[in-house]
Order: C-alpha cells, then sequence, then structure tokens
DNA sequence: CCTTAAATGAAAACTGATTCTGTTTATCAC
DNA sequence: GTGATAAACAGAATCAGTTTTCATTTAAGG
C-alpha cells in the first residue's frame, strides 16, 4: 500500500519523501477529513520533529495534483482528505464526524450538465459540498460534537 | 430604496443604522461581490471613521439573516454580494471581473434534488459555485485580472 | 424625552497560512 | 556504492484576514 503512494508521487513528480507517504497513509486511514493541524499532530508522534510549514506545503502539493480534496467546513476552515475514486467529485460531508460519503446522484449526469452547461462564459470549477450529519449523528444528534 | 432596506433590516430584528443601510446600498450598487475590506473602503468616503470589525460583525449579521451572500473566491478570500431574488441560490461567478450572474439552469430543479436527496443523513446546508471567466472577460481574456 | 439593548470605535489579540534562510535528503547519473 | 543537484525540510519570523474586548454611542420603543 505504501508502494502504491510511491507510484502516484512519482506520477506527479513529486517526490516520494518519507514525509509525503505519510501524509498519504494517515489521510489513507481516515475515512473522513482532516486539518493541517491533525495531520501534523499525528506525524509528530512519528517523525518528533516536523514543521507545520511542510504539512502545508505538501498539502498543497498533493491538492494541486488531485490526489487529495478538500472541505471548506462551514467554520470556515480547510479540510483535506484522500480522493479515493477520480471519476467521482462529489460528496457529503458530516459536520460531526467529518465524514466523508460518496453522494449517490441519481442523476449526476444531468447535475454536470447543469454545473457546466447552459453558461455563455467559460466554466474554469465549480465547488460543489453538501453538508450535514451523517445517518450515524443523527441518531445521536443530542451528543454530536459541536461544530 | 433606502427605506425598502429599512423594513428587511426590521424583519431581521437588526437595528437599522445608518452603517447597516450603506453597506446595503453600497452591494446593491454593485453588480458583482466585494470583500470586508472593498466595502470598508466604501463606507470611509461616506463615514470617515469607522471600524474594520463594523464591517465584519455586520456582514455576519446580514448574511445570518439570507439578505446577502457569500463566494468563497479560489484565492480563498470570502467576498460577499446582494441576495436580489431569493428563489434562486446557485450563481456564475465570474473570477475575473467578480460579477455574479444568476445560473439559469435548464435543470434547477433536478439540481436541487440532486442535492439534497437521496441522502441518507441530513442535509443541512449546501454550496454550489461555479467559478469561472464571463462572456465579456472570456474576450480580453488576455488582460483579464489577476486572480 | 428617556430608557435600554444593540451597535460602534479603537486597540489588541488570534489564527490559519506563508515566506525566508540555511540545512538536509531523495533521486539519478556515474 | 558514490557524488552531484535539485527538491524538501525545520524553525523562526511574518502576514493578512478576522475576531475579541471594553468603554462609549446610538437607534428603537415606551
Amino acid at each position: 500500500m505504501g508502494q502504491d503512494f510511491y507510484q502516484i508521487l512519482r506520477g506527479l513528480r513529486l517526490k516520494a519523501t518519507p514525509k509525503r507517504i505519510a501524509m498519504l497513509e494517515i489521510l489513507d486511514a481516515e475515512r473522513g477529513y482532516l486539518s493541517p493541524e491533525d495531520i501534523w499532530k499525528r506525524m509528530r508522534k512519528q517523525f518528533g520533529r516536523l514543521g507545520l510549514p511542510t504539512v502545508y506545503r505538501n498539502l498543497e502539493g498533493l491538492y494541486g495534483g488531485g490526489v487529495i480534496s478538500r472541505v471548506i467546513h462551514p467554520n470556515r476552515q480547510l479540510y483535506y482528505y484522500l480522493c479515493r475514486n477520480e471519476e467521482h467529485h462529489h460528496h457529503f460531508i458530516c459536520i460531526s464526524c467529518r465524514r466523508v460519503e460518496d453522494v449517490n446522484f441519481c442523476a449526476e449526469k444531468e447535475l454536470q450538465d447543469a454545473v457546466t452547461g447552459g453558461i455563455k462564459g467559460k466554466v474554469l470549477s465549480h465547488i460543489l459540498q453538501i453538508n450535514g450529519l451523517c445517518f450515524t449523528c443523527l441518531q445521536k444528534e443530542g451528543t454530536a460534537r459541536a461544530y
């Protein structure tokens, strides 16, 4: 699995440093999204000394390469998570447990057309992010983590 | 027109202070989105001394009340614009000239269903924002403002 | 008017993110 | 292996946008 990430980084012309590999492993082990600081704290357990700027730099590189995706939390912070299947870009994020779920759109194709079509200008990018409480957190809504 | 905003603020249980009215007038006069600092600069021409925190506080209140909407620019800053028609929530934003255009979705209804339906959890909010270059900026792409 | 809760200005603090500089390290050619 | 080199790194300083605090002012309703 680690070697897997190695190949991905090679493809992006990014050096396969132990820290980058570790970042991808951390994100892979997580079913949800993590803040840069979350990642930093976990990495310090492995590496001891480690700069927070390194985490930001690598997140930027990995995000630019499309290996990881990011989420804008209602609290305005940015969080990151690993992209698992590249053809699927839309997610439902739970703002309580921070889990990221694929959205099984009945009309994913129509959605794409709606987003990119019917516009006179040129679409460069779009953000579609659905925030809510996942089914699990909904059950125990009273005890959900503050957000 | 100013009286119009007065009523809106009353409805939100926000005091109709001259500064809040002015903010709404500034946003109304603009066809595009403005940064908090943009708004602050324009207000200082009217009011002389004026604190930037006041702008932030009022933006928060107006945004909470749904009178204004906001945009996350690719440069990661937040910008605000006036909501003109409440039933229509999706916009195309030009990241060059900062104009906000309504999107005339052929399938706005299907889009809504796709966003809110088919999810086991509870949808609390969503962000759908389409970034690009408007038709005008597309023509003069070489001279478009940096973003 | 007059009272009161809300809004404001000013200064300071916070926070996430970035820049800078010198050092270390992964990669690749040999 | 070994050395060269371009990238990555740590640590400190810095930055910009935003928020807090607190004393003062002001709008709204009686």
